[in-house]
DNA sequence: GCCAACGTTGGC
DNA sequence: GCCAACGTTGGC
């Protein structure tokens, strides 16, 4: 019998399409989610995430706000070597290679919603009402999200489309 | 462009 | 350790 596959967990990651969109990582397949500078978030990114898990990809300011597709985490945290590197635009003075103080994950590209799901749907659906992105004042740029949230945000997104994508975690 | 909500910094 | 000042995020 094969080892019980452990339960996924969920997360949003926010990103703004005029720096990196949903096209871009439907074009690269996989990207490194380098450069978060938030300790909680880095506590996430470390201590979290794991490989298999599914992620929500929110455009942020941008029109609209919306989430407009799936990832999944492919590496777990490791160290964000940009953090060391100067002349990095994530180049960080303080930060010492050998205590890392910043992490990040890798994501590859699972689905594009084909009508993005806007933060006004998002707002209007009673079930999401205590989704972390729709709080006022919730800056993290990666967040958790329940498996509730994530079907149905996924469900919104894809439709018809969206059982065989779920079928993925 | 405005500004509320945070997180960080640094003087004391 | 407090807290004012400052910088950033990100919705509106």
């Amino acid at each position: 019998m094969a080892a019980k596959k452990t339960k996924p967990s969920f997360w949003l990651f926010k990103s703004e399409p005029d720096v990196f969109s949903i096209d871009d990582l439907k074009r690269d397949r996989r990207t490194s989610w380098e450069g978060v500078r938030n300790y909680q978030a880095r506590n996430l990114l470390r201590d979290d995430m794991k490989v298999g898990d599914g992620v929500l990809f929110y455009h942020s300011n941008a029109k609209p706000l919306a989430v407009v597709g799936v990832a999944k985490i492919v590496r777990a945290g490791y160290p964000d070597h940009f953090a060391w590197e100067p002349g990095h635009k994530y180049f960080d003075p303080k930060c010492d290679p050998d205590d890392p103080a910043w992490y990040m994950v890798d994501v590859s590209f699972v689905a594009a919603f084909d009508e993005p799901v806007t933060r006004d749907a998002m707002q209007s659906e009673p079930s999401l009402a205590d989704m972390m992105v729709l709080r006022r004042g919730a800056r993290l740029s990666v967040q958790p999200v329940t498996p509730d949230e994530w079907r149905t945000v996924v469900g919104m997104g894809l439709g018809a489309r969206a059982k065989g994508v779920l079928a993925k975690f």
